[in-house]
Formats: C-alpha cells, sequence, structure tokens
RNA sequence: GUCCCCUUCGUCUAGAGGCCUAGGACACAUCCCUUUCACGGAUGCGACACGAGUUCGAAUCUCGUAGGGGACGCCA
C-alpha cells in the first residue's frame, strides 16, 4: 500500500509572496492535485522577530488570489515548538547532540579568521566534546572521512557532498527557541509529507536536514530542488527588477489563470504546448519535466499568455474583474447605464488589450460622463465642419445600427470624394476623445442614438 | 575562499546518437486584411557557450575550459 501523496507549501512571514513562491506553491499544488493527494500551508514563523500578521494575511491573500487552496488549516510553526524542543533533547539524550556556549561573537570571530585563511567556513566543533549542560543544542553532524551523503533529487538527479562539508548546525537556540532546520524536519516528518517541492536555494540544506532524519531514524522525503526565477538581466529577482510580490500582479491586471499558465511553463515544459489550462496542468504535471537552469521573467510573454485568456474570458466574467480597476482610473463607481455599454463593448474591446489595465483604460469612454475629455491626439483630428456634417446625416436615422450607420456614412464618404477613415477618425475622437477604439460603428451603436448625438453636440 | 548546481534563438522552451539544412511560442521586422488600434494570416531575423575525445555519425555520451546561479547565520 503506498501512503498517499502530501506536498506542502511553507513559506515565511517576513513579505509579501515572493513571484518564485507563488511558482513553487503552484508545483507543489499540482503535483499534490496530480497524484490525488494533499497539499499542505505550513507558515514558517519562527524567526519571532520578523514574522508579522500583516505577511501572514498577504500571503494568504495571494494564494487564494492565485487560486491555490491548500487542505486544512494553515499550520503555525511556531505553536509546535514544545515538539521541536522535545525533539532536540531526545537527541541529546541519545548522544547525537550537545549544548554549545559559544556567543555569536565568538563565532563571527571563528568565521574571519576561517576567511583571512581562506579555509571553508562552518562551526569548528569547539563545544562538542565539553559537556555543557546548558547554552545552544548542536546537532553532532557525522564526521567520517571520505564518505558522502547522496541525495537523489526528483530535479536535479544524484548529488554527492562530502560528511565534511556539514557541520554542527544550531537545532535550539541559546533563548531555548527551535530554529528553522530543526522545525522544518520534524514538521515534515509529523506531518507524512512525502515530497518536497522548493527552491534549489535549499538544496544544500537537504543535506543537513537529513543528518537530522537519519539520528532521529526517520525516513526522509523526496526532494524535488527547483530553480530560482531571475530578473530580465538574470540576476536574482529583486525590487529593481520591478514587481516581485505577487499581489503586484494582480494590481498591474493580470488574470490568476494566465499567471499560474506562464509560472508553470517558466520551467516546466510538455512538448511544444504554451497555453495549458489548470485542469491540463493537472493532468501533465509530473517532477521529471522540471528544467534546471534558473529562467528569467518575461513580461512580453506574460502580458501575452494573460490577454489570451483575457480574450477566452466571458464578458460575464471579465466585467467582474474589470471594474475594480475601472473604478480606480474613474474615481467613483460608474453608473448603471455606463456598465451596460461597458459590457455590450467589452467583446471588441478585449481583443486590444492585454491587461485589465489596458482594457479599463480602453473602455473608460463608455462610463465617463459628458463632456467627455478630448486627449491631444484626438483633438488634431476633430474637423468641427465635417462632424456637423456627420451629425445630421446619423440624426436622420431612423435604426440606429452599426450597419445603418456604416452605410450612411460609407455613402456621405463617397458623396464627400473622401476615404471612409477620413470620416470614421473624427467620429472616433468625439465620441471616444481618443484616436483608438474598437470599430466607431459599433461603438455609437452601444452608445446610443441620444448619447452619440450628444456627445457630438459637446463639441460646439 | 570552499562546496553544490546550471549552460539550445534576445526570452520561455522542443530535442533521450542518425527523424536537425535544430522545431514551437513571445519579442522584433516586412507584407496582407482594415475606418484607427488590435485580432487574424503570410514571410523574415535568430541558438546547440568554447575546446578536446568516444563513435561510421553528437545539440544529445565523456573530460576539460569559460561563463552564470545558489549555499556557507543562534534567517528561513
Amino acid at each position: 500500500m503506498t501512503k498517499i501523496v502530501k506536498t506542502r507549501f511553507a513559506p515565511s512571514p517576513t513579505g509579501y509572496l515572493h513571484i518564485g513562491g507563488g511558482r513553487t506553491a503552484l508545483f507543489n499544488w499540482l503535483f499534490a492535485k496530480h497524484h490525488q493527494g494533499e497539499f499542505l500551508l505550513r507558515i514558517e514563523d519562527t524567526d519571532r522577530a520578523r514574522s508579522t500578521k500583516e505577511a501572514v494575511d498577504a500571503i494568504l491573500d495571494s494564494l487564494k488570489w492565485m487560486g491555490l487552496d491548500w487542505d486544512g488549516e494553515p499550520i503555525f510553526q511556531f505553536s509546535r515548538r514544545d515538539r521541536h524542543i522535545e525533539v532536540a533533547h531526545e537527541m541529546v539524550e541519545k548522544g547525537q547532540a550537545y549544548f554549545c556556549t559559544c556567543t555569536p561573537d565568538d563565532l563571527k570571530k571563528m568565521r574571519e579568521e576561517q576567511k583571512a585563511h581562506g579555509k571553508p567556513l562552518g562551526y569548528d566543533r569547539r563545544c562538542r566534546d565539553k559537556g555543557h549542560t546548558s547554552g545552544a543544542i548542536r546537532i553532532k553532524a557525522p564526521t567520517l572521512q571520505n564518505e558522502e551523503m547522496l541525495i537523489q533529487d526528483k530535479v536535479q538527479g544524484d548529488v554527492h557532498v562530502a560528511l565534511s562539508k556539514l557541520d554542527d548546525m544550531i537545532l535550539l537556540r541559546s533563548d531555548g527557541t527551535p530554529t528553522y532546520m530543526l522545525s522544518v524536519v520534524v514538521d515534515d516528518h509529523d506531518m507524512d509529507i512525502t515530497h518536497i517541492i522548493r527552491g534549489d536555494d535549499h538544496l544544500n540544506n537537504a543535506f543537513r536536514q537529513n543528518t537530522i532524519y537519519n539520528v532521529m531514524d526517520w525516513t526522509p522525503p523526496e526532494y524535488a530542488h527547483i530553480p530560482l526565477i531571475h530578473g530580465a538581466d538574470g540576476k536574482k529577482l529583486s525590487k529593481r527588477h520591478g514587481a516581485v510580490g505577487l499581489e503586484a500582479y494582480r494590481d498591474m491586471g493580470y488574470l490568476p489563470e494566465a499567471m499560474r499558465n506562464y509560472l508553470l511553463r517558466l520551467g516546466w515544459g510538455h512538448g511544444d504546448t504554451d497555453i495549458i489550462s489548470t485542469e491540463e496542468a493537472i493532468r501533465l504535471f509530473d517532477l521529471k519535466d522540471i528544467g534546471r537552469a534558473p529562467s528569467r521573467m518575461d513580461f512580453s510573454k506574460l502580458a501575452s499568455v494573460n490577454a489570451h485568456y483575457m480574450r477566452q474570458c466571458s464578458e460575464d466574467q471579465l466585467i467582474t474583474m474589470l471594474l475594480p480597476f475601472i473604478e480606480k482610473i474613474l474615481g467613483e463607481k460608474p453608473d448603471e447605464i455606463g456598465i451596460r455599454r461597458l459590457e455590450k463593448g467589452l467583446h471588441d474591446l478585449k481583443e486590444r488589450a492585454q491587461t485589465l489595465v489596458e482594457l479599463a483604460q480602453a473602455g473608460l469612454f463608455y462610463v465617463r460622463h459628458r463632456p467627455l475629455p478630448i486627449n491631444e491626439a484626438a483633438n488634431k483630428v476633430l474637423d468641427r465642419q465635417l462632424l456637423g456634417e456627420i451629425r445630421s446625416i446619423l440624426a436622420g436615422l431612423s435604426e440606429f445600427r452599426n450597419d445603418t450607420i456604416e452605410t450612411s456614412l460609407k455613402e456621405f464618404s463617397i458623396q464627400k470624394g473622401l476615404k471612409l477613415g477620413k470620416i470614421a477618425m473624427p467620429l472616433r475622437a468625439a465620441l471616444t476623445g481618443m484616436t483608438k477604439s474598437p470599430s466607431i460603428f459599433h461603438v455609437a451603436e452601444i452608445l446610443g442614438k441620444e448619447e452619440t448625438m450628444a456627445r457630438l453636440d459637446d463639441l460646439e
């Protein structure tokens, strides 16, 4: 009988959810779903000084927005500290861990000396055999010469490290609180986590953590260390690359499904397919298809994926997502008439926007109150005399529809010996205040005869 | 400094020794469509980091070199 697959996402609540963290969460979620397993959320708040409630909320919000639902309640690691402490003492009793009385100052000095002599950095085990009975607790890392430890990583393959490289890390701080290194192992073990999928900045930690599994005689989980996401310049993603927190992407108007698709394809591939729905992703996801090289954030690709999902989205769903953005630009809630116009216009509008922000800007003229602000480019093409003639033609239409408007204005253009564009553009400027819009005949129909006339009259 | 990992178009990737004159997507360029902007369609630009080896044959295997990334905390 095989164990049920259990993964976990374990962010530390010291800030917003990083986009790389979002992808890690996504991979854990997909892997669990693929195997009909469980995906747990554990908040790693053992660093009391840096953990905040705000950060916890921000992380939860972002995960919810991404559509990554976890099983059960989030687990707060610090609440399990008694159990962690108990394990640390058990290791001391087993003779596999010891008390250390070195001060941070001592250690700093030690490291400086190691650096100065070009020696490998690491604790020199000076307290190991002193038999102290208080202080911080350190694990006794195996010291066999010429031996190595092997980790069969699902992404990185076989990775070997010489045991001599593992130092006696701290399990319990001198104030009695457990460290991350101890807590993760105890929690992952107690929670029956079968697969640890995390950033490859933790690859080295896997070896150190395995020494704890070994001492406790526990079976280590499977590891999958995924490469990090870099900025467009190939450097570690940081604030100077622009958006790093997931909530920033929400505010820039990206759709959750687009985000999932884009992040999935960053470092994971399935043949030539670029557009992969979440359902497909669950079906196809496999750790062996994760690449081993770090990948770079590409905003234009994200935008194009987003455009795809916006086009695919029903007008119904789209308007719900769009309204907050409209409201933000407008500075107030649009009225019912405006919303209805906008909704009708969405079908044509969504073809020409890549984000909800762009879509909101492009559709703003539907919800704006008269008189409409006219931008500079539009002002240049406003031929008031010609618009006057256009107005009288439109005024004469008994049926105010896309096709009747177009036909009448085409006739007019032939009559005047003008290209249709010469007529359509001033009308566009007058009705939208811009020089870019969907078919202006269609726009006029949606605005309705009354509003169209009124907007033309506003120009006089 | 020490250890670990990585390396196909600008970017994300396909590629498991002959199917590769290396495929797709995004970006870019040109053209078509067209009332503007988009969408759509067509074409183009463009990569196996380098050097040795193994082999009849290497993007694919081996070894070096170079470059990039990560880690070395009483942070996570």
